[in-house]
DNA sequence: TCCTAAGCGAGACGGTACGTCTTGTCTTCCA
DNA sequence: TGGAAGACAAGACGTACCGTCTCGCTTAGGA
């Protein structure tokens, strides 16, 4: 267990601050690696001795907000589906400028599929495919998290006009218990 | 109604297959504009004749292909949701070269957008909010392509081994009938 | 002699004004073909079929002009050197225009060249080399044209404060009578 | 005084010595910065971070010239313009690829200006007008410099074939002895 | 407490792509 | 049918960014 660098946390934190700064402000595709250095205050050498390139970074910061989220849900109960969608409504909202980067930043499957492995895999039962059922268990996962990213984009872009509790709601309505009516149990 | 001059038509259609080909061999974000034209056999300059960027080009392909698709649910009967749904696999299907660029070519958002802004949005009954609904019609018709465009990208990453037929009845399943259920008929 | 077309004249004229009005306000080196052509009122394509390039109609205006200079100089007497250079100054003043794109549009030893092969050189007594002179009298040649270019330039960039006059017993004193020292008679 | 990096220091002189050589064989005017970069072994984009431009590249080669030029003949008698005159025939002749070049590149008035404005002013002695004299003392700087530079010309369109020797003897006559003899000391 | 190894700022560099510009050819359309 | 309009290939330009490298300076953390 390497004891870290004060100075290497320090680093690399201010150049997470200063992606996801940059990228509210221009979007994450114009922003370039001079620029994250410059507003970190870091050499611009540096930056590639902690990452390799600006998708690594992103990563690196998406994968603390999906390890933060997925600790939230492994607490929710799993028999009331507008709680956890209230949990987790709750909580993008709270990070609501983190995820709109992490939303524009890369093309929609990607995102998804990162967030899968990222963390969220774990949380989706693994239960045999039904005898009589219509999809296979890993099309019922990937549309489960695809559909939910999708509700809280239309969230963030309509303002989130909507409470946590009412988006919790119509998750349950529109995702979760369509499927638990078809036998599955996400 | 400007005649369009023959050499503009094969350049524009010389430009647009280049582009589709390298990006199935490369990934779109790696094709330089200098690929495209090579490949196209026209020359470097003139593509910033007919398209400001790359984006442009694909912008244009992407109209074409959503014109053609509405032009075909359309004609499909709005009361049967797996024959719609197989009408849909049916056809990105037969064209899963372009649709796998279209989707790997922008942010999940971005392409939602513009799948809806740009031909499905009259397609989508434009009905009031049912009093005791739980959900905005907008939002719904957001979720309904959101969650199609994902079943479309599963379906790809899984090598379509279902059949049209067959991923038209989980469409039926896992989106339309859960909103009819609901009050909606999208 | 062929008649050339009244069309064709016209044209050619348009050009070479465009040009020299178009040199005077950018500079000669920074005018484009382009330029030209829209300011004379003429298709783009149109300039290939009168000259190759730009150059080709500048040293059509070169020839004109030198030839008339000519024209005017073998009218002079030839023993009175601060006459003839009044002739010059006074001749060149007129057209300060034309000769500032001229004399600034290419390398010097380029102009001074052409100057001399377009009409100056019969205006020098072509005589065998004294047999105690110092110079081979195209040396001679070549020192004269020069020098008086270069008085000529001089009196541009200080705009042409001195008279004609005053020039022309300047030329007299610096090039013509020294020479005459020497024992040539140019 | 900084003290510059060795790199730079090979950058520049790699960058110089390919413009020379490529000029002598193209001709300066069609050397382009890409030609230029990929003799000397440089990248393309470096150029820039140098020079602004092909101009300055050789104006920079111009001034190193015409500063050791100067530094010359500052050690030589203002006495005897014969041997003054060698010492410049000697210098340009050893020099003569440079020389070409730079003679070759700009626009007659061009070098003269910057000869003059590059070393050459402090050695021409400031006098003021001489009450009789028919000509203002800059007039006769310039006339100097550009009757000269007229000679090396001369010298070099043919093959040099004169002596260093007998073309400062030549420069005298034909330049300083004259001047001398109108009360100028230059 | 000191010393060694590391992290770091600075910045030169090769390389690649961009979007613009100009040249000269060639085609199409119109009078 | 002959000239204007303009599409086109070719390629240079100057800019921006990337990722690598080297050079010193500073500072942390073990001896």
């Amino acid at each position: 267990m390497p004891p870290i660098d004060r100075r290497v946390r320090r680093t690399q934190t201010a150049l997470a601050q200063a992606l996801i700064a940059l990228s509210l402000e221009k979007g994450y595709a114009t922003v370039s690696i001079r620029d994250i250095t410059a507003r970190a205050g870091i050499g611009y050498a540096t930056f590639f001795r902690h990452y390799p390139d600006k998708e690594s970074l992103l990563t690196a910061v998406l994968e603390l907000f999906v390890g933060e989220l997925t600790g939230l849900l492994e607490t929710a109960s799993a028999n009331n589906p507008a709680a956890s969608g209230e949990l987790i409504f709750r909580y993008v909202g709270e990070h609501h400028e983190l995820c709109r980067v992490l939303l524009g930043s890369r093309s929609g499957g990607d995102l998804v599929r990162q967030l899968y492995s990222a963390g969220l895999r774990p949380l989706l039962a693994e239960q045999p495919q039904q005898p009589g059922s219509v999809a296979p268990p890993e099309l019922i996962a990937h549309h489960s998290v695809s559909a939910t990213v999708a509700l809280i984009e239309w969230w963030f872009e309509n303002g989130m006009a909507l409470s946590p509790t009412h988006m919790g709601e119509i998750y349950a309505s529109l995702i979760i218990r369509p499927l638990q009516q078809l036998g599955y149990n996400p």
